[in-house]
RNA sequence: GGGCGAAUAGCUCAGUCGGUUAGAGUGCUUGCCUCACAUGCAAGAGGUCACAGGUUCGAAUCCUGUUUCGCCCA
């Protein structure tokens, strides 16, 4: 028998164990109609990506599942791969360019497109050989990479199938712009932070006559594009200026009055500047009321010639400054409120995005949208937890256009030819489009400059990593896909797109349920950050306590649907539980000799109370952890194992059966133990290794058992047969006398090495032949040796006393026991018990509950009652007895 | 401004259908190197279940309101 060296050291069985599984293809997927097929999908991982935290948590909850499901017997893939992240991806190559004192416009968009793939071999996919370090057992055999060829001609061929279908248009609007990028960015990547800036009350002078209006606005310098001043139509204050004209100051240009109900009459001055090119709302009045288009700004976010020579070239917060200045000297500045609004942040870099008039493509979402919300609603799709739906219908229900064009040149091109005349469409290559647009062979063409949102290539990613738009047996097999697991901040940039694309394209839901993961913060709540530097990295705990004792951890602490507040340190939690189990196997395999569970002849146990104690508390272990599973109730799975095998199996069974293997009356005795616990720990391997898979593989593969590795073996499925709650009674029993006399001994201060004696008393029978029969436990755990057990015995007269439901007991103790302290224990347990006899009788004392309650509720009130009165009596009497 | 969520032991969290002596881990106190484990064993202390009302025979649990914190949207 092989024996477990005396501590486990994680950092070389991770090593071996997950070199052996890939090299063995254990993680492989293959289609299996004879097999229900399990598929998740990996939100894939920017490129560019470093392992974090949040990554930890959630490919580990993904990892637990597939692992699970495989041992289940399903036909198990998770698709792993990474995403090209347009933005992120551009903007660390540039920054390396920076560095080497280049510009991509140096290199042009064909040889920086080349360094970008350069990049990306070199040190892209760091994190695909990170995840591995964590266990996550994905089929890297089909691992993909968003800008593959066949993933983009996937990403090609949905944009011309919306855009024949009329989903995709081209027009100029007001989009977010992020002039350090300089690219347009969808409504999801403008992230709204409030900040306390200022309310401008401005002038501008009636031009017929005298009189003026006060506008108010947050942002001074887009004064230089207005183009007219707008009131309420039903604004008393205002009616006589409705269809006359304003003089814009600093440019003096005359500007219209006109009257739109989208204008509060409460906010300001009830009065607004318009500027149709640099506002979305200003824009859309701008539509309803012709007006002029001023762009004041350059993409880089600076005033351009528009805006007046005073101010070309200039930055446009030093053009707030300046403009402020000179409305200020010239009189036009009324005053300046604090004022608190929202400003719109570029998700990639932070910088301040600029409502800008421009050139883009946009796809429709209504219509996708309502059979996407309709998917959740009727719950073909569901969600863990449930209360997302909420905000997933609320974003559906008020979704606007997605702007899916990118000023960038790493992505996907825009599909979309060109003649010379302005003439386009939307094509797979040229001489697709030439024929669309009814063209000779030499016309030449030019594709559009842009690229996709990077987000566009990735609502597809449930379908192309299948092979779609190919009819593949992969995509027949495993779409939809069974579970997704996710954080919510991608529920709209991903989750609700990918549901759109996988009906629009496919016309079938793209997953069945989605289990968002929460964030991982730190210690005092705050999010994990590169800046805040409190993110620790996840090599390093695993380095330090193990990849188990990560996973195990992060799957404790993670409450169902909300955030986990992690620190290094609370991996002791999952590493001193892994060392609980190592040396309970080390244990039982010291002792097992030349056991073979497969030769035994189980006609021939003999199980005692504890066996069977044992295997009830294994099955309905086995039960709750499949509910737990079934249910994404991470937390609830770990907190069963560790009862079980902590609580159950190594406090209590295997101190229980040390006297079997160590002294055994009789062969078939012994070898009950060893079959029992030998099977009960295989088990308890089998459900834990989803969740800790390499030291459930280290163990098993030295205990008995059948199979080529543990990933394969079957999971442990819940015979409730033997879930047996008179025997758990029975035990609990047993259990409570070991904790009385424990509890005596612990406050008496009496050491373990010190021999005690114990009387126990019952009137009951039936209890007295139960104990009577295991009595040996009593005698090893709470290490006493009985001296009676009767009816009749009688208290000595130094002895400490304890009072189990029908049984006293009695532990002589001269000379140890401590008199004072032992009436002090027996007033607190005397007080105790009156409060609970004090809140049965008051519950029984009423009339309305006696007449109201259901009956077993009364009849349990009674039972206490009469029970701690019982107790109560003889606590006092052996009370009094003391002095 | 609208929506969502949270508040239970010093800390981090469980608590199912309304009836439990309100639990666990960790930290704290005490005693133990008991032949698997000191990353351990045993015992103990520690709770106005955020607050105020309500429903009910009975509320940590259901309802209303308030406070504080977090998140999302505008």
């Amino acid at each position: 028998m092989n024996e477990l060296s005396k501590t486990y050291d994680p950092s070389q069985a991770e090593k071996k164990w997950y070199q052996h599984w890939e090299k063995s293809g254990f993680f492989r997927a293959k289609v299996n109609p004879s097999q229900e097929p399990y598929c998740i999908m990996i939100p894939p991982p920017n490129v560019t990506g470093m392992l974090h935290m949040g990554h930890v948590l959630n490919n580990t909850l993904q990892d637990i599942l597939i692992r699970w499901r495989r041992m289940q017997g399903r036909e198990t893939l998770w698709l792993p791969g990474t995403d090209h992240a347009g933005i992120a991806t551009q903007n660390k190559v540039e920054a390396m360019l920076r560095d080497q004192g280049q510009s991509k416009e140096d290199l042009g968009r064909e040889a920086f497109v080349k360094k970008v793939w350069q990049w990306k071999e070199e040190y892209g996919g760091i994190i695909t050989k990170q995840l591995r370090k964590l266990g996550a057992s994905c089929d890297w055999s089909r691992e993909k990479f968003t800008m593959d060829e066949d993933m983009s001609y996937a990403v090609v061929d949905a944009f011309v199938k919306l855009f024949d279908k009329g989903l995709i248009y081209k027009g100029t609007y007001i989009v977010n712009w992020c002039p350090r990028c300089r690219t347009a960015l969808s409504d999801e990547e403008n992230i709204h932070h409030d900040h306390d800036s200022y309310l401008w009350h401005i002038r501008y002078p009636v031009a017929a006559g005298s009189g003026e209006v006060i506008v108010a606005t947050t942002r001074p310098e887009t004064m230089l594009g207005d183009t007219a001043v707008a009131v309420h139509p039903e604004d008393e204050r205002y009616q006589h200026l409705i269809g006359q004209t304003v003089i814009l100051p600093i440019l003096n240009r005359e500007l219209p009055v006109i009257a739109d109900e989208f204008v509060s009459r409460e906010f300001g001055t009830g009065c607004v500047k318009i500027t149709p090119a640099h506002d979305p709302n200003d824009f859309l009045a701008g539509k309803r009321h012709n007006l002029m288009e001023i762009n004041v700004m350059t993409e880089e976010g600076k005033m351009n010639a528009n805006a007046g020579s005073l101010f070309e070239g200039m930055d446009r917060f030093e053009c707030r400054q300046k403009v402020v200045q000179l409305l200020e000297e010239s009189g036009h500045l009324v005053k300046i409120e604090p004022h608190k609004h929202s400003v719109g942040h570029c998700q990639r870099c932070d910088t301040i995005t600029e409502p800008y008039l421009s050139d883009q493509w946009f796809i429709k979402m209504e219509p996708l949208a309502k059979p996407a919300l309709q998917a959740v609603l009727n719950g073909e799709i569901k969600f863990y937890p449930e209360h997302w739906i909420k905000t997933y219908q609320h974003w559906m229900e008020n979704i606007r256009d997605w702007c899916i064009s990118r000023q960038l040149w790493w992505g996907h091109r825009i599909p979309v030819y060109y003649t010379p005349d302005g003439a386009y469409t939307a094509a797979h290559s040229e001489e697709e489009a030439r024929q669309k647009l009814n063209l000779p062979d030499d016309t030449p063409l030019t594709q559009d400059e842009d690229v996709l949102d990077t987000w566009a290539s990735s609502w597809l990613w449930p379908l192309n990593t299948l092979g779609w738009p190919q009819e593949t047996n992969e995509l027949n097999y495993f779409y939809p896909t069974s579970d997704l697991v996710t954080a919510a901040d991608i529920i709209f940039f991903w989750v609700a797109r990918m549901i759109m694309a996988g009906l629009e394209f496919r016309g079938e839901i793209p997953f069945k349920n989605v289990y968002f993961n929460g964030i991982v913060r730190d210690g005092k709540g705050r999010k994990m950050s590169k800046s805040l530097g409190n993110s620790p990295d996840p090599l390093d705990i695993i380095a330090e306590y193990g990849a188990d004792a990560l996973r195990y951890t992060m799957a404790f602490l993670t409450p169902i649907g909300n955030d986990v507040l992690f620190s290094a340190e609370k991996c002791e939690l999952g590493r001193n539980f892994a060392n609980k189990l190592w040396n309970a196997s080390r244990f039982l395999l010291m002792n097992l000799g030349d056991f073979d569970p497969y030769q035994v002849d189980k006609d021939q146990l003999a199980y005692t109370l504890a066996d069977e104690w044992m295997l009830s508390r294994y099955h309905r272990a086995v039960r709750a952890l499949d509910g737990a599973l079934e249910s994404f109730s991470f937390t609830d799975a770990t907190r069963t194992l560790y009862d079980l095998i902590w609580g159950n199996f190594c406090d209590w069974y295997l101190e229980l059966i040390k006297s079997r293997l160590y002294n055994p009356q009789n062969e078939i005795d012994q070898l009950t133990a060893k079959y029992v616990a030998w099977q009960v720990l295989e088990g308890c391997l089998r459900l834990l290794h989803p969740i800790m898979p390499f030291i459930t593989e280290e163990i098993w593969q030295k205990l008995p058992h059948q199979g080529e590795t543990i990933m394969r073996a079957p999971y442990p499925k819940a015979d409730t047969t033997f879930i047996d709650p008179a025997i758990e009674a029975e035990m609990d029993r047993i259990q409570a006398i070991i904790s009385a006399i424990r509890n005596i001994r612990g406050e008496m201060n009496v050491p373990p090495s010190k021999e005690a004696e114990v009387i126990l008393k019952t009137e009951n029978e039936a209890i007295q032949q139960l104990l009577e029969r295991d009595q040996s436990y009593i005698g090893d755990l709470a290490k006493v040796s009985i001296s009676e057990i009767s009816s009749k015995a009688q208290k000595p007269h130094m002895a400490a006393s304890a009072v189990v439901g029908d049984i006293e007991l009695f532990i002589p103790l001269e000379g140890l026991i401590d008199l004072n302290k032992e009436r002090e224990r027996l007033e607190k347990e005397i007080a105790k018990t009156k409060t609970l006899l004090d809140r049965a009788d008051k519950k029984l004392a009423n009339p309305n509950f006696v007449a109201k309650a259901p009956v077993h509720v009364i009849e349990a009130e009674k039972k206490k009652q009469a029970e701690a009165m019982e107790i109560l009596v003889r606590l006092e009497k052996n009370l009094a007895d003391l002095s």
